[in-house]
RNA sequence: GCGAGAGUGGUGGAACUGGUAGACACGCAAGCCUUAGGAGCUUGUGGCUCACGCCGUGGGGGUUCGAAUCCCCCCUCUCGCACCA
């Protein structure tokens, strides 16, 4: 017998061509009755060949979809390119190659080798955030925002990195201060810059997701990011003045063990209060800090130091007089700029206090328990809760209890308020770079800031342009001829902002976008987005935790409140694919391990590289590459194929089948074996676990070979095994094959289009509806049931599905071995979970 | 330092609300079939033991009739945050 092989490299394609000229991925977006918006994440276009990331995000994404689209819902998989950004730039300034005619060729290359995926992908559905009719209305974006307060211009200490040249968001500095894009450390710069008032949405950024279908690593991401603390501002006279120092806590249970009071060296009031013969110190200190890196500044392992300042405040509470320092370990950006001392309670107070020999006032009694481990020892403070004492009138009382009143108590007597504090700092969009969408913003020296009139919009990136390096300068300053403008307002001569903005502000709204990218009316249809947003299932890397998709879901609620769009979030469910290593190692150019999945592509074809790396690996985790795994999913396919083949006569024309025994043992291991094949099939591709998923089509698989009664003729070989097998219906078993062929529909596109064709069916094997099972059918009439001695298991038994628990306890006394292994001794206790299990235990 | 997640055969990985640990594969072994085979088929495969059996989910305790799963302590790895007041 001939070999029995497919060659997926004539299937592959020819059916690629087929679904395009059915027009099968075009969605009817107005028409869709159950819209599914499947949405991934979208890729950068850079110049090399698809990386396995791509295919382990992509493939895995598009067979999800597929199972969607197959249980009937209206799928909507779009897929665009993030084409902004700085490595097109940076390769320009390499190479000379300009950023658009790399990247538009960049796109072109990247759309030719994703359509090899075979995925569901709606081409006449894409954008490219680099095209003019896309950032045209990133920038009318911007200008809404602007309108509407949200987007402002301000002077203020903000992230520098040298390489790239350019600010940064506080999102994109990364692990000790170093830039995300090129690792270089970054410095503070005092700049004035374009921000997004992101903060205003903190509460409702945090609120907000309890209800996402997120997973809680991502939410737990967000919410730290956020950083939400409650406290109270307390406001601390200084003595001799009408000043006043406003400091924020969280524990202001603590007060009465204030001994100092800390501001930045930064803060606004230092110079005011310092007395004349501590100032020269004082400003000296300031002058040093600002000088020290960020990294150095605010490494914990760093010795405190401070200067006083020689005022003093008064102790709201006891009227008391609290020195005044000035110390680098506070920070100007997080609350007032100025904190509370209490040494005896705070770890940094502590460590301050200790540094620089100030008292310290303990006021909370450490727990016993707490006094037990490292808390509460000397040389050390105490952050627990535990009784007050020495604290006027709170003395007594649990420091949780006192808490709340002495907020109360603070309030009343004017000198706090109770206030929320966040991490989260407002947005930095402005780049001081040439490849992104121009800042639609005039400066005029008559008028100030002059917005764009949107009918200018687009604001286009001219293509001649400069783009090297320069002293933080963008490059767009160097072109005259685009810095240049009429002032709209006052017709006088003006300049153009120099500015582009961040990437993620393009990325913050393009899935809006894909609805209706060739409308030139309007950003998006709002019907249609309201229709099918917020995204039904999101995927991509876990690593835009708190960059995009922060970033989105606060645009979506900006746009909302500027009525452009009435939806609360951008993503309802959210999965994170993980990440494929070699040999332990991220790929990467730099590293020079990266896979290029081609070779395997154009041995194996598409879909086995795709089930490869479905069935391989937890697809949330990700994991190593190996090579031999493609092989043995290869060889699957094979299989399945071969099935498909060995069992053509089923569906001949006028077939007689063999109804052999419809109750035979074989029949009705067939049925069950389907049904369950479908049932851990849906549940698992529900859950995105392809592998188990693709594990419950191998069995089904398996069952089918086992239980067909293959002419030996047919097959390859004849096996050894030459014993009858039971007559199998062969009505069940063409039901079986066929459930083989639609379950493996998602998994392997291609080949099951081709399989679908073979046995007789109208393709597209994707608009068939996915199998059904039966829950009757699973519960089995009988059931096997472990029997426990001890809780050792020792045998087990078939006994009627349902069986009450005293039948199955006086079977399980006498079943098989069990009685000798009691060996007469009393049956103390008797423990059964039905259908399962029956333990004895003597 | 704080927070989150993870640790299961030679390998990738399964295991619902505590209920037969190791599904499904890879690899390996034996056999079959082949001119040939990185093809196909059959069987076996956690460890120790001739066997009865015992031991096994990072380590140590605990709860339970019963623990990979729950609790406590410890170790290792990964990822966030990192003087956030």
């Amino acid at each position: 017998m001939t070999e029995i092989r497919y060659d997926p490299r004539e299937i592959e394609p020819r059916w690629r061509r087929a679904w395009e000229e059915m027009g099968l991925f075009r969605t009817d977006l107005g028409g869709a009755e159950r819209p599914c918006y499947a949405l991934v994440m979208l890729p950068y276009p850079s110049g090399d060949r698809l990386h396995v990331g791509h295919w382990y995000h992509y493939g895995p994404a598009d067979s999800w979809a597929r199972f969607m689209r197959m249980r009937e819902r209206d799928v909507f998989e779009p897929i665009g390119f993030d084409a902004f950004g700085l490595p097109a730039e940076n390769y320009a300034i390499r190479t000379g190659i300009h950023p658009k005619d790399s990247t538009d060729r960049n796109v072109a290359n990247m759309i030719e080798q994703l359509r090899t995926m075979g995925a569901m992908w709606d081409w006449a559905h894409t954008a490219n955030t680099s095209d003019p009719s896309f950032y045209r209305w990133t920038q009318w974006i911007f200008l809404e925002l602007y309108r509407a307060g949200l987007a402002y211009r301000k002077a203020a200490p903000v992230w520098w990195c040298p390489t790239d040249q350019t600010v940064l968001a506080n999102e994109q500095v990364v692990e000790a201060n170093v830039c995300e894009r090129c690792g270089t450390p970054v410095e503070k710069r005092d700049l004035t810059q374009w921000f997004f008032r992101i903060t205003d949405y903190a509460e409702e950024l945090l609120s907000s997701l309890d209800d996402l279908e997120w997973p809680e690593r991502t939410k737990t991401l967000q919410r730290n990011w956020i950083g939400r603390s409650e406290g109270v501002e307390i406001e601390w006279p200084v003595e001799g003045t009408d000043l006043a120092i406003r400091t924020f806590t969280t524990r202001p249970d603590t007060i009465y063990g204030v001994t100092f009071l800390v501001l930045a060296p930064e803060h606004s009031l230092v110079e005011r209060i310092t007395t004349d013969e501590r100032l020269k110190a004082v400003l000296d200190y300031r002058d040093r800090a600002r000088r020290l890196s960020e990294i150095e500044r605010t490494s914990t392992e760093a010795e405190k130091t401070g200067e006083p300042t020689g005022a003093c405040a008064i102790h709201p509470l006891t009227g008391e007089r609290i020195p005044i320092w000035v110390a680098d370990f506070v920070l100007l950006t997080y609350g007032t700029g100025a904190v509370q001392g209490v040494p005896a309670h705070d770890e940094r107070d502590y460590d301050f206090a200790a540094a620089l020999d100030l008292p310290v006032r303990w006021v909370i009694e450490a727990e016993p328990e707490d006094q037990a481990s490292k808390q509460g020892l000397p040389g050390q403070a105490y952050t627990g809760h535990g009784t007050v004492v020495d604290s006027g009138r709170y003395t007594g009382m649990r420091s949780e209890d006192m808490l709340p009143r002495v907020v109360a108590h603070l309030e009343s007597a004017a000198s706090g308020e109770a206030r929320v504090h966040y991490r989260l700092r407002d947005w930095l969009v402005s780049r001081q770079r040439y490849w992104g969408a121009p800042i639609p913003i005039i400066h005029c020296e008559e008028c100030g800031e002059v917005p764009i009139p949107d009918e200018d919009l687009p604001v286009e990136l001219p293509y001649d342009v400069d783009f090297s390096l320069g002293a933080g300068k963008s490059p767009l300053e160097r072109s005259e001829s685009f810095m240049q403008v009429e002032c709209p307002s006052c017709r006088g001569a003006a300049r153009r902002d120099p500015d582009t903005m961040d990437t993620f502000v393009d990325s913050s709204w393009y899935f809006l976008r894909y609805l209706s990218p060739h409308d030139e009316e309007r950003p998006w249809d709002r019907a249609l987005a309201e229709k099918w947003c917020p995204v039904y299932q999101y995927s991509g890397g876990i690593e835009h935790s708190v960059l995009h998709l922060l970033y989105a879901r606060f645009m979506v609620k900006a746009l909302r409140d500027l009525g452009h769009l009435g939806l609360d979030e951008p993503f309802r469910r959210l999965v994170h694919q993980g990440t494929i290593t070699n040999q332990g190692a991220k790929m990467s150019k730099s590293r020079d391990n990266v896979i290029t999945p081609d070779s395997y592509i154009a041995e194996y074809g598409a879909d086995a590289f795709r089930a490869y790396l479905m069935f391989g690996f937890a697809w949330r985790e990700g994991g190593d590459w190996k090579d031999e795994g493609i092989r043995a999913i290869a060889g699957w396919l094979q299989r399945v194929w071969r099935l498909v083949q060995l069992h053509r006569r089923l569906w001949s024309e006028g077939a007689a089948l063999a109804q052999g025994d419809p109750d035979s043992d074989a029949t009705r291991a067939l049925i069950l074996a389907r049904h369950r094949a479908v049932r851990g099939a849906t549940e698992d591709l529900e859950a995105w676990q392809f592998n188990t998923a693709i594990a419950r089509i191998m069995e089904l698989v398996n069952a089918c070979y086992q239980h067909s009664q293959l002419d030996p003729a047919l097959r390859d070989s004849t096996p050894r095994d030459s014993t009858p097998r039971d007559p199998v219906s062969e009505t069940v078993l063409r039901e079986a094959i066929e459930t083989v062929v639609c379950l493996l529909a998602p998994i392997a596109p291609h080949l099951a289009e081709e399989l679908w064709a073979m046995i007789g069916r109208k393709p597209p094997v994707v608009d068939a509806p996915w199998p059904e099972y039966d829950p009757d059918v699973l519960a089995t009439e009988e059931v096997t049931v472990v029997i426990q001695v001890n809780g050792k298991v020792r045998d087990e038994m078939r006994v009627a599905r349902d069986l009450p628990e005293k039948e199955i306890e006086a079977l399980a006394l006498t079943h098989g071995r069990i009685p000798t292994l009691i060996d007469g001794k009393a049956v103390r206790k008797v423990v059964v979970v039905p259908n399962r299990l029956v333990n004895l235990v003597v």
